[in-house]
RNA sequence: GCCGGGGUAGCUCAGGGGUCAGAGCGAACGACUCAUAAUCGUUAGGUCGAGGGUUCAAUUCCCUCCCCCGGCACCA
């Protein structure tokens, strides 16, 4: 019975190229879950984009002279070929300023503002003199009224730590220009979250399944709910839409409020994209429909108590949603990574500690990336990336283990019979590793429905050395010279349990899975490929979403049935293995 | 300061009140040579951060302390 399941994954900032860190935290995992459950059988809507608005894509693009605009195309135009290379297979992928995006910010905020979810309140707000724009606390700096550290931000001195207001500091000055800010009034919209507190703790209370530093940190939160600014002092972002701001070009929609909305404008425009407009309500109004979302985490606080807060808000109403009477759904899970260092230190791309997606793929190849990222990545704890940990999984783990196996299995295989051999009579030892390798279907399986990447990798990985020690044992390439039959048969069982692994492998080596579906003979499309797709709205604008025709795959998440006398293509290594010298070439740029 | 997470074999980590504390990798030795010098076997005797407590029993529970990391809500 297909089950229907929302993948939603953060939306990588377009203020310029993404680096390991991003797509270590959500994107690999986000996707190993999705092409799990669609191997499985499920109707998986997997949905993201760029985040284009607010200040920092602002502030770059004034540094450049380009519009914000044309900044976010760049980026958004990067990030996107960079997701496709690495096999990111999402349903959608598109971006935040499209027509359909506003249109359904515009549509919860004003269903918000009219159920009075929204309040209105006068504060002090810091100003660039120069340009009139906010300046957000960590934008001003100044001399640390505690300590006296000269280069305190305007929300927490780096030196001793504690939190400060930006009028506080002594000499404040901005760090764009170095100009004192202006403090003067202004009026925001603020979102009631006091109003929800009862609702969300009761909900958070429930999500025993979730992962516990994600559940006790959003319980936490809860204590001291206080309502938060949604609007900005900006002119770069989603208008307000009631009559009074129509004309006002300085106050926009805060960039977090409309980056969660995306969730839903993404898979309203997937909906329409195929041309079933409504389908979006399939998961979104459907109370068996888990939504799954994926982040760093540093995004809980969004994903835990204000995007739900929005969503109870919003319930059944609104322009967009309503009509059925179902509310829209709030997360099942929210599956958060710690973060990923580089070579000890935080990545950082103003002091050059960072490694860009598209430039590591333009060296080395998706899948051992893939499989670094899962085995040694942030899943429950900070982890690091070093050029010497990348090369040695690659190297004594990857190769070693299981592209080994692949390669002297179809090998052996290829190079005495060509095709599939006939078995003969199973002896005991052949049928064990085979039910044993068969059993990696619900072991691993289990793993990932409970988002333990690293366990069910790590379990593939051993039946994998499995299939090793068995092939070492039963030295089919001596027993071929005096027993054809039963050198048949052991390599007839090791090239089932290759077949097996290969779709266990599939979620998280997706390119080398689909080389060995093919050298072993089948056709089609284990799982992929991946597709840009122009997308034309309303008013005749147009930008281009990643997406893919994933019904059309042949990969099922089951025992292989691989057809007797099935034709091999000519095995070619699936990876390669890398010179250590690569460590020191990689630091040297780095550095 | 407050909240949270860590400190387990050379390295990366898993585990969890009680048979000898585990895995992968490295290292040593041996086997093998089909395979990208890949594979297979044996070997590691590590005060499970420090001290105290609860218990018949703690590395696993509680307290204190030390060290590391993250967050503390208008950076996204």
């Amino acid at each position: 019975m297909a089950e229907k399941i929302l993948v939603a994954v953060a939306w990588p900032y377009a203020n310029g190229p993404r680096h390991l860190g991003h797509v270590a935290g959500f994107g690999v995992p986000s996707d190993i879950f999705a092409r799990y459950h669609r191997l499985k059988g499920n109707d998986v809507l997997m949905i993201s984009g760029t985040d284009e608005h607010g200040t920092p894509v602002s502030l770059a693009a004034d540094r450049e002279g380009v519009t914000p605009k044309a900044l976010a195309d760049r980026y958004n135009r990067i990030i996107g070929d960079d997701l496709h290379t690495l096999g990111l297979s999402y349903d959608i992928f598109t971006r935040t300023t499209t027509r359909n995006h506003y249109r359904v910010v515009q549509d919860v905020f004003k269903t918000l503002y009219d159920q009075g979810y929204l309040l209105r309140q006068t504060t002090m707000g810091a100003f660039s003199a120069t340009t009139g724009r906010t300046l957000p606390d960590r934008y001003i700096e100044g001399t640390c009224p505690i300590c006296g550290y000269h280069e305190a931000r305007g929300d927490q001195c780096d030196q001793c730590g504690n939190q400060l207001d930006p009028a506080d500091l002594i000499n404040p000055r901005s760090k764009v220009d170095g100009t004192p800010p202006v403090f003067r009034e202004t009026e925001h919209f603020f979102l009631d979250l006091p109003a929800f507190a009862e609702q969300l703790a009761a909900w958070i209370t429930r999500q025993e399944h979730w992962r516990p530093n994600v559940r006790t940190f959003s319980l936490n939160l809860l204590d001291d709910l206080r309502p938060r600014a949604i609007t900005r002092d900006l002119d770069w972002g989603v208008p307000i839409p009631l009559p009074e701001y129509a004309d006002r070009e300085t106050k926009r929609i805060y960039v977090w409020f409309d980056a969660v909305i995306g969730y839903l404008s993404a898979s309203i425009e997937w909906a329409r994209s195929r041309g079933t407009p409504d389908a979006w309500r399939e998961w979104w109004q459907n109370p068996q429909a888990p939504h799954y979302y994926f982040m760093g985490k540093d995004n809980i606080v969004f994903h835990t108590v204000i995007w739900p807060a929005i969503l109870l808000g919003y319930g059944n109403g609104g322009e967009v949603g309503g009509g059925t009477g179902e509310p829209l759904q709030l997360p099942h899970n929210v599956v958060s990574s710690e973060f990923l260092t580089m070579e000890g230190r935080k990545f950082s791309s103003s002091r050059g500690i960072v490694i860009y997606v598209n430039d590591f793929l333009s060296r080395y190849d998706p899948d051992p990336l893939r499989y670094f990222l899962t085995i040694a990545g942030p899943e429950n704890q900070d982890a690091d990336f070093t050029w010497a940990e990348f090369v040695r999984r690659n190297n004594d783990e990857l190769v070693a283990n299981w592209g080994n196996l692949v390669n002297r299995t179809l090998t052996n295989v290829f190079r005495n019979f060509g095709q599939v051999p006939q078995p003969g009579p199973l002896a005991p030892e052949d049928v064990a590793l085979m039910e044993a390798t068969e059993r990696g279907f619900a072991a691993i399986g289990t793993l990932l429905e409970g988002t333990k990447f690293k366990a069910a990798l790590t379990e593939a990985m051993r039946l994998a050395s499995q299939v090793n020690f068995y092939l070492s044992e039963q030295e089919p390439w001596k027993v071929i010279k005096s027993d054809r039959e039963r050198a048949a048969t052991v390599l007839y069982t090791a090239l089932r349990c290759v077949d097996h692994l290969k779709t266990m492998m599939t979620p998280f080596l997706p390119f080398t899975s689909q080389q060995l579906h093919e050298m072993l003979g089948y056709d089609g499309f284990i799982a992929g490929p991946l597709a840009f797709r122009e997308c034309t709205e309303e008013d005749g604008s147009t930008h281009r979403v990643l997406t893919g025709d994933y019904a059309g795959w042949v990969g099922r998440w089951q025992a292989s049935d691989l057809p007797i006398g099935q034709v091999l293509r000519k095995p070619e290594p699936l990876f390669k293995k890398l010179d250590e010298k690569v460590v020191d070439e990689e630091l040297a740029r780095y550095q």
